[in-house]
DNA sequence: ACAAAAGTGTTGCGCCTACACCCATGC
DNA sequence: GCATGGGTGTAGGCGCAACACTTTTGT
């Protein structure tokens, strides 16, 4: 290992998106993985992300990421961890800093170049240096996070119904929700504002869309205002 | 500004500990600072830290900046947050990874050497660069951790009565708590052994003495089993 | 009319807050 | 005995989960 007194910095993205599975047909998570081309860990499947470059803030070099591999723009997107244990790449040291993020479900299926490729996030192949690790952590935070912040919206258009809202944290959280008890939580908590418009050509009864309340945004976390 | 291509990576810490406060009296929050000595911000304070060496692990790094500023060990640590805007230092590009900390109350008065001096979390000079943010994202984050999660033992000794611990509670929090229902809410979390021992010397019935769960750590945080 | 999902009402349980009250020790 | 904090008991309220029920559309 080179400890010849360089730290390298890099900066990694865990990008999540809603797919439906092939086999199942089932809504559940999905993230990009781009495969290495180089040592270590050729050939194998790693996070997207690359050395940080002396021009730009951490959160852009993230933003990059997303749209190199994905061609998508975060709907939502956050710092996730910087990991720096020595031994985590295994000829220099590197530390990276990562961030999750999540996109409007987009084309999901394999990109354009093969080195790029869409996973469902509970079968995933094996992953480079420790990156395994990694989605575990941004797997938790996202499923910790949906339960106390209205963070999935981010995964929708610009206007949604409720149930759509719903069948997105029942996909993260793997578990069916009461569509009453539901409706009242999110509209109580004014992260969405009701529209005039519904949703028409269903065989039912047209449910009103919805709309993220941006303002709610700025109440969420502490002292820091990023991104 | 330094865009030559390189980013420096640096390690702060934010360090808390609990003292009285030498005009009302009443228990607050005290931090260490270190006056600056080269430019830029020569003179002003600036949280410890220093750059990350290529053969030691983040937390690692956090802690001797601990140890080398208050000769404390941190009875708690955990990473902050990494700040990285490309303007946060003038002359050159630096990325600092931030842990915060808690220590056992000690000596917090003006310490040997005047380079490094504790304050008072609420009455902090001008800090340099956007430490000033930073500590109040810390204390923005101990604030909200210190009631969902177990941490308040950190900062006291082995053992300690639940009065003392109802105490750092309410000096972080800067309210009155409840004595009966702290206690209901300490018990019942399993954060806390009671030992055989009570206080004794006191001019009142004698506490019994707690001891904090080691085991209770681990049930804490996500899959990084950290520090 | 019927199906199917949108949307509303209602009940009951559990947790948390507030506060009354007894207990054990030093002086 | 009295003062002082340690420690226990308990009633009211709020929020949430469960589930019955009504509404509005398409076919």
């Amino acid at each position: 290992m080179d400890h010849s007194g360089t730290v390298a910095l890099a900066v990694s993205t865990v990008i999540f998106a809603l797919g439906s599975q092939p086999d199942t047909g089932r809504v559940g998570l999905r993230l990009p993985l781009v495969r290495r081309i180089r040592e270590p860990y050729e050939g194998q499947w790693a996070l997207p992300g690359g050395p940080l470059r002396a021009d730009e803030d951490l959160a852009e070099a993230a933003r990059r990421n997303l749209r190199d591999t994905t061609a998508l723009t975060p709907r939502y997107l956050e710092q996730l961890y910087a990991f720096g244990t020595v031994d985590r790449s295994p000829d220099d040291r590197v530390v990276s800093i990562v961030y999750w993020a999540l996109a409007e479900s987009a084309e999901t299926t394999s990109g354009e170049h093969d080195n790029v490729r869409w996973f469902e996030a509970d079968h995933l192949p094996t992953l480079a240096f420790d990156h395994a690790t990694i989605v575990d952590y941004a797997l938790w935070r996202l499923r910790t996070k949906i339960e106390y912040s209205r963070i999935a919206h981010a995964f929708l258009g610009e206007t949604f119904t409720l149930t759509q809202l719903r069948e997105v944290h029942e996909a993260v959280l793997g578990k069916p929700l009461d569509p009453a008890n539901f409706r009242r939580m999110i509209e109580s908590s004014d992260a969405v504002i009701p529209t005039d418009l519904r949703l028409t050509g269903t065989s039912h009864r047209p449910p009103r869309l919805y709309r993220y309340n941006r303002d709610f945004a700025f109440a969420d976390r502490g002292p820091l205002t990023l991104s």
